[in-house]
DNA sequence: GCGGAACGGTTGGACGTCATACCTTCGCCC
DNA sequence: GGGCGAAGGTATGACGTCCAACCGTTCCGC
């Protein structure tokens, strides 16, 4: 990982270069993308950081928690996909190793032959308590923002993300 | 890509969830830390989208840019990993593919025989700015917020960015 | 000066994501 | 009720990211 710090920021300077380029009306975007993208790679190295050594990854982990939150212990993989926005295949892939790693179990629907749950196992339950005990400590109760700050950006990212058809 | 709508936003359930678990006090930072990484997801894609016909991706793009403002036209690997904050190793993939697509050239540095440079070649110059005319018209003109959320996000981020050693 | 530490870059492997293509099963409509 | 399109999953392959290990080069301290 490269924990480098650099002497000034980069975005800033980004943006500076926009507007010399006559870029004026897109630079502000332009800094806010850039932005997210760079912010969500910091939480990222930090969040699998702390779950390395569980053997999981955030996206792992978050299949996980949706699993314990659906009552039946138990979802399509098709929802899955929906709930999380990711593509079908990657949600293959991922409960494929889950499933090796004896956290989820493949089960068949009871209708829809074509359907197969996801069901969440006793240790696979247990691990994903443990993650996020420990991610609640590590990162979410400190995400690195003041606590209005947290809600302030909440607040702009959900009108970001139903603008952008998330919701 | 699933361009799936949800009929509520997960977050919000989420965060509802994780106080029913007792977990309150890190229900914000959850919140906040998931947004980013969706709201990225959301923006990428859409970046990605418009980029695929030059044959180019968010990262590629990114390097190119790099270049482009590095007057001499060129830099150190290294340099481009610090100041894009990723792996050598991702470097040395995104210049390999960058290569062979005739983009950029390594060349040897003056004096220290470790260090290679990374140079832009015409029709890498020349691709940077199609590809930026396009994400400018496309994307950052209008990221999906109205312009002084954008200023509060970018002054948010830059603060989170900096007290997680990004600059 | 010389020997070991540090640096720059590459390689190989793991994982996540997507696109495309394909198979099975379901559902609907004529 | 038969057929055809849609839906659920999977396989394959491309790309990006990281880690760990490695090689050659440079730097530095004794």
């Amino acid at each position: 990982m490269p924990p480098n710090t650099l002497p000034f920021d980069p975005i800033a300077q980004a943006r500076r270069r926009w507007e010399d380029e006559g870029w004026g009306d897109a630079a502000p975007g332009m800094a806010a993308v850039t932005s997210i993208m760079r912010t969500q790679q910091l939480l990222m190295r930090r969040i699998d950081e702390q779950l390395r050594d569980l053997e999981l990854t955030f996206a792992r982990y978050e299949l996980l928690m949706l699993l314990v939150f659906s009552q039946r212990g138990a979802l399509p993989l098709s929802g899955i996909g929906s709930r999380l926005q990711v593509h079908p295949a990657s949600v293959t892939s991922a409960v494929d190793r889950l499933e090796r790693q004896g956290l989820v179990r493949r089960i068949p629907h009871e209708t829809d032959r074509r359907t197969k749950l996801a069901e969440l196992t006793a240790a696979g339950r247990s691990l994903a308590l443990t993650a996020s005990e420990r991610l609640n400590r590590t990162v979410f109760a400190d995400p690195g923002l003041p606590p209005d700050e947290v809600e302030t950006l909440n607040e702009i990212l959900r009108g970001l993300r139903h603008r952008a058809g998330d919701f």
